[in-house]
DNA sequence: GATGAATGAGGCTTCATTCAT
DNA sequence: CATGAATGAAGCCTCATTCAT
């Protein structure tokens, strides 16, 4: 009876809060069970009430990060904007979350960052699932007459290419100073208007 | 035998550049001994000869990072020039060139900066020197006048809280849209003609 | 208040099933006490109510396996039948049931012989029981004559050593085809026709 | 130069006699990699050199008891015997090969059986192994007329019902004393004068 | 009584470090 | 000099066991 989760899911949002305020403190490198549990006043064993490994842990960090964003892209996706204005909605909110993100705590900002780097097979399955979204993205494109003679994939790898330092949240912060929504804007113009695949093809061959 | 420390020396400067290939190429983040060893072709054992530990690796690799710091702030110290202008030179050249570091290898600067996370110890001894440099500095400043009913730490104390964000790499990279020289040369300014002790009792004893 | 522990010994005896159950299913190697207690249907901490240790759950299992053996033992040596017939009641009645309990189910005999040798500690002591029990038919077989020139120890010594493949389980399993009462009551004639000191003298230096 | 393999062989050779030695010792099961470094003579550390993880040593383990097998098998398959006699042939000599281990070291067979159950997952890569050289028996059968009405998977679905006993090291030696080679041939010409689709429609689909 | 929470000991594995050659 | 062999310490994880409720 009752909800037995509860105790579990509110000590797994401590145990977050916990990685977190660590993270913040030392980098999140190498923070080892034996230093969470200590941060937690447990034992090292009791982690593993909550967590069932140190990658599950992790991927509830990187869950935590990710979801708002992972949100918006389900919102703007389902939103009946038009192709343009939701592509562009796609990226810029993602961008705009990223910047206040950083803007409000750069030294975690930077530390997710390096978790990311860690982590790289957890962080993977979400660039998938926007990759996902893109491609969903851009067959909306191209029945609305964009993108001619490309297909699906090779559109979505140019636009990657493209867009990389308006998505990765890395390349967004080394470059902090000079992104900005008004470029990514002006970049989804270029796109949608003069991306095509038969002016390119020879060029399209070396990017595969 | 001839030099024998020449040979250490000269293989002492490869493993470091070996050491920041590593770095370029997969962050600071966990390098193995073993890795290295297979990077400069030698066997893991082998590496003892040029460094007795781990910890005496990183620690020459600190010391490639703020060598030539030091040495900026020595000659500093060592120049003629009027207090004023010294303190400017001794914060706006160690600035510049972490700027020009920055700019010319992003990655590599952030993995430093990790490395230099993980390595706080190491770090510590040279923020220790730098600010015994400060407080020499200062000392001379009072000498001519300046931060009158100030004890030199307490001087030193609350520049390091005003020029934090000019000398600390970590801040400097992260705010490096926002920070330069000539703001640095206003911060200094401002120091030099209002930092005092008298008006300024009620704040300090929140400071400590 | 009544006899509390009427109920111990039935939650007991359930539990003593559940784990014979278990050892069938899965084989009895590394079976956990959360595994027994989520098949008793209760929690793990529970199970300290009934056995104070895993070990002296071990001890339990053990001693129901070996506890009609022991009986039988007793009641043979309690019996007045001639030594000579004592003497083979006391091994053919564990033989048959032994190998009526490994034709009855030789899984989980196997198992139990696996789970033996995981706990030889436990298994020991009913071996040294039946040591003691074999001594003082000795000692009786001795009175009526029997084995001159042999101490009882010694004669204990050799005849385990003869009739160790008709009261070892493992080995009766092993060799399952070729033991069988008829052998049995060949060996204990030839030992009680033929077990004596001066002639063997030579050759029992060697077993010592 | 030379072969610097030679010695890690060497070594991987003298631990699989080791754990042999111990699985003879104390039975095959919960062997501890401090308890066969103990054994070896080395740290538990240093038994990384010669087999990558404790699972690669279990597989080096099965690999020697089921290499001459599957030998065995290939050199049958690649046989021209007419098809029935090599189909006996491939169980023949398997089922004589395990009954002759046995009989020449019934405690080591078992404890090989132990830990087969301990490791499915190795084991069955065997097993699998076995059903496809099956396979390509049962379809040399069938181009021969054998088996009509039946798909290749039906049949050795059912082979191996029919089979087990005498291809199981388990229940071979479980059944040690009624599994014969003699019985083999029988059941095998029951086989192939017997097994087709058609009467046995129905219960196939039973089977199924 | 019975349970969930918590822990320490011990298992597998990695890696910096040492040592004999 | 340089290496392969070997190790101890430490990290992740499991599980028998205890304790407060």
């Amino acid at each position: 009876m009752a909800r037995p989760s509860t105790d579990l899911d509110a000590g797994r949002e401590a145990l977050l809060n916990c990685v977190e305020g660590l993270i913040e403190q030392r980098g999140g490198v190498s923070i080892t069970l034996a230093e969470l549990a200590s941060a937690a006043n447990m034992s090292p064993a009791n982690l593993y009430r909550f967590f069932e490994s140190k990658e599950a842990l992790y991927e509830a960090v990187a869950e935590r990060w990710f979801a708002p964003k992972i949100r918006m892209m389900e919102e703007v996706l389902a939103s009946d904007l038009p192709i343009r204005e939701k592509f562009n909605a796609f990226y810029a909110r993602r961008l705009r979350s990223i910047i206040a993100f950083y803007a409000h705590d750069p030294v975690l900002a930077q530390s997710y960052i390096e978790l990311g780097r860690e982590h790289m097979a957890i962080v993977r399955g979400y660039i998938d699932l926007a990759d996902h979204f893109l491609a969903r993205l851009v067959a909306e494109a191209k029945d609305a007459g964009y993108f001619p003679g490309l297909s699906i994939d090779e559109t979505v790898s140019l636009i990657n290419l493209m867009l990389q330092t308006f998505c990765d949240p890395e390349l967004i912060i080394m470059l902090i100073h000079s992104v900005s929504e008004k470029k990514l804007a002006r970049v989804i113009d270029a796109i949608f208007d003069g991306l095509r695949g038969d002016a390119a093809a020879s060029h399209l061959s070396v990017v595969v």
